[in-house]
DNA sequence: CTTATGACTATGA
DNA sequence: TTCATAGCCATAA
């Protein structure tokens, strides 16, 4: 039953995060038991159904706030666009505010 | 069985 | 600060 592979899993943490959150590819591999997957993370990220499997890969971002590079659906760009429509907040950097937006459980 | 690859992270220069 | 390298472990061949 919980074996749907590491996969799925990564994918029911990914499902909660809200709106106008980021989070880690390290901090979902955590949450799923398994902080040493982060790079599985990314690559089931690049597997996932997108939006339209309730997966919101957008809003998974490397530890200091940077996106993934020319791996992004549509472009680097894109990305960075989405999570500003939700109301990330980005710096002059082209990061992420982790510092405002990063995810936590119980938000 | 081994080797190669990868949307990562930590560490060192 | 940025850049490069090592370690991480599942999956494919």
């Amino acid at each position: 039953m919980e074996r749907e592979g590491f996969f799925d899993r990564v994918y029911e943490v990914v499902r909660q995060v809200p709106c106008g959150r980021v989070a880690s590819y390290g901090q979902v591999a955590a949450l799923v038991g398994e902080p040493r997957k982060a790079r599985f993370v990314g690559f089931a990220m690049h597997a996932s159904p997108g939006m339209a499997g309730g997966v919101p890969c957008h809003r998974v971002v490397f530890k200091d706030g940077s996106l993934a590079p020319g791996f992004a659906f549509g472009g680097p760009g894109a990305q960075r666009q989405m999570l500003e429509a939700e109301g990330v907040l980005f710096r002059e950097d082209g990061r992420v505010d982790m510092g405002r937006c990063a995810w936590e459980v119980g938000q």
